[in-house]
DNA sequence: GAGGTTGTCGGTACCGTTTCCAGTCGCACG
DNA sequence: CGTGCGACTGGAAACGGTACCGACAACCTC
């Protein structure tokens, strides 16, 4: 996901991120933040700010002992409690304003034992759709008053465990997750543990861990997309999936064969699973391209694998939509603007963030139960699927393996 | 960047994320999270969970009383003070591991004035560009052992500044801030009022504000696209700008002139500036193709922007390359796989997420002054950029433009 | 042997709120 | 004129830790 992983480029580049900075000559330091801004530099340039300006902070005891009450009752005007007279409410709330005084999150949440926070594990957030899904859990969070903490697992499942440890110790009031793995044992253990409420995006859990779910119908869309390839002819499809121990690759799996089937297409398929990324995709592309029997329509279970299976289709100087027809899970930018525009089964990673986090307010506020939601996916049928080329010629696309090698 | 913005799509999945969850037909919901998973549903299928299971959580106290020592010993044991006897250790360590205790963040954060996390204030979060800045951000500052508050400012200004204030409010210890608008006084309060470091991306701060911040060296980047560009005889040459109110926007324009005034091409750039949005992109691009004068040669400053770009040149069916050369800022993936591959501007994003962490984590440890860091950009150039055809051949593609009416 | 040092440990005052528990006051009622 | 009650308010105990301070013992130094 980075920039230019263009392997021409010589000049790439190149941070040591985690080195410690000072040793750089890279880059350009110059200390007290000099801009061409207008207003800047009219000051002194020395730091020195804000010495006294403000007082470190004003506390509830200050309001109290300034307006002369109790600092129980600065908090009962202020939490909105009914038993307050109006003249004490309007001395604090004169006092309050005066003080520039506000509360304490930390205090407050200590002392009532809720953050208002929710922690949200994620794979990667620079992949395009966790990132939607961020966004969207995001936006439902802060309307309701929450604030999210966000931790990257690098897709890597001990990881997830160590999260989920860390955000206990942060007490948010809940979790998010969208797991590296679902079978992992710490991570089920530290869940098993958890008193708070969890929800999972697209995974599945042991009902025993009382998790909500929200969870995509992969099977419809493969459904639709299989569907579409078949009634243009296509008779050897091929899946470039994602890893099993995750929902989504199951499921994408299960449909392709539950789809193939009640086409009567049963050994029609082929699966190659491993994991997200583009490298599988590269490498699973070839294999399917080097099969006695190779399909002449993909699918690649993922938008990393798909940009493996591009490059690999490049390499072979395959076109798609004409030498062999693409269909892709996930829609992101480039399947709209590819030449021709990718086929995808597509569904709303915003709207999976969102109803997670609605999951979670509501398993927050009144304790409900855990539910399920499903939301649905669709087949976006675009330019990358053609006719099945000469039906299912054996060898064809075998044969240009062949001579590009 | 959500999914499928493709309008032949009828059925598109559409979901009103802040209704209230109940109204839905739309969804299926079961409660008991009903998996297909091998052990669940053994047990009881009413949630039933963790009742006595776990005692509410061990705090310190009962630490010390069970290991029979004072409070004050056990936090030393935790906190790795000297001054304990091995056989204290011991003992400590013991307690704490039967009785499974962790200590509690939020009393350690109360009581130290340090919370050990930091906000993060961002435009977009489902924006590629952003999301990498996260992404760099976050892993730096998990291995500094601090937590990332995420919120999104949906590129509204007015939310800049209600972030900031609700970020003091949880007493983050710094906060990394990519804002909508430098201009916006309400923004600029906030900041100033401000005790806690503050390192703003890509942005100009006025020095009075003490910000560290880390920006990109546009101006490079923008003069050898520029360079490349007049090489292959381009003499007429439009950006598709950012807003002014922002950094980038600004010195997108600056060195643009600049590099067109090194090579004596002082009026040959048209400019049209706007928000970063796909809309902007898409009108602008109509302007400039209608241009008396029109470019051979376009820059999108932005990747949204881009994306506006190549739907109005799609619809003048203007191929990349050949009727027209384009050039983008900033790295997506769209740009490696479009056909043809477009020329890019390019910047680690990831990096300047890394380095504005590293830069707050030094802002928040030792008290250093603010810095300012400035990080390269690179051209990479691809084959969307080709020889300018017949030169300058005034009025072609406003022909064009005129047909496609 | 008086005094000082060093190494350990316990006691306790916080950090900034919330909330329970009394207590005060005014007022209507019997 | 006691009593009871409701409205309001103050005091103080939590919440779960941290850190300063003083105590005490053992050991060393002159």
């Amino acid at each position: 996901m980075g920039p230019a992983e263009d392997p021409k480029t010589a000049g790439r580049v190149c941070y040591g991120l985690l080195k410690p900075i000072p040793e750089a000559g890279r880059r350009a330091i110059q200390t007290g933040a000099a801009v061409d801004h207008p207003e800047g530099g009219r000051q002194l340039n020395w730091p020195q700010r804000s010495a006294e300006r403000s007082r470190p902070r004003a506390s509830m005891r200050e309001v109290a002992t300034l307006a002369g009450v109790a600092m129980s009752s600065v908090s009962r005007v202020l939490s909105g409690h009914p038993d307050v007279s109006p003249d004490m409410r309007a001395r604090v709330l004169a006092t309050v304003e005066e003080l520039g005084y506000e509360p304490d999150f930390l205090a407050q949440s200590l002392r009532r034992g809720a953050t208002l926070s929710v922690g949200f594990v994620v794979g990667d957030i620079s992949n395009p759709l966790f990132a939607s899904l961020i966004s969207g859990a995001e936006s439902v969070l802060r309307a309701a008053g929450y604030s999210m903490l966000v931790m990257n697992s690098e897709n890597d499942p001990a990881l997830d465990a160590a999260h989920i440890g860390f955000f206990e110790g942060r007490r948010v009031d809940g979790m998010i997750l969208s797991l590296a793995s679902e079978r992992k044992h710490a991570t089920l253990d530290a869940l098993a543990q958890l008193e708070r409420p969890v929800v999972v995006i697209d995974r599945d859990l042991p009902a025993r861990l009382g998790a909500s779910a929200v969870l995509s119908d992969h099977r419809a869309g493969m459904t639709a997309a299989i569907d579409h390839l078949v009634d243009l002819g296509h008779r050897r499809i091929g899946l470039v999936a994602g890893p099993a121990e995750i929902r989504p690759g199951r499921e994408r799996v299960a449909g392709f064969r539950e789809a193939l089937a009640r086409r009567a297409l049963v050994d029609r398929g082929i699966v190659v699973t491993g994991p997200f990324s583009a490298e599988h995709g590269e490498e699973a592309t070839e294999t399917l391209l080097a099969d006695d029997d190779p399909p002449t329509a993909l699918i690649a279970g993922g938008n990393q694998i798909l940009v493996g299976c591009l490059r690999a289709l490049a390499r072979h100087r395959m076109a798609v939509g004409r030498d062999v027809s693409l269909v892709t899970c996930d829609e992101v930018p480039l399947t709209e603007f590819h030449e021709p525009p990718i086929a995808a089964i597509a569904r709303d990673s915003a709207a999976l963030g969102g109803t997670a986090a609605e999951l979670l307010m509501r398993r927050i506020s009144r304790s409900s139960e855990p539910e399920t939601v499903v939301l649905p996916t669709i087949f976006i049928p675009r330019a990358s699927c053609a006719p099945a080329r000469v039906a299912v010629r054996s060898g064809f696309a075998a044969g240009v393996v062949g001579a590009s090698r």
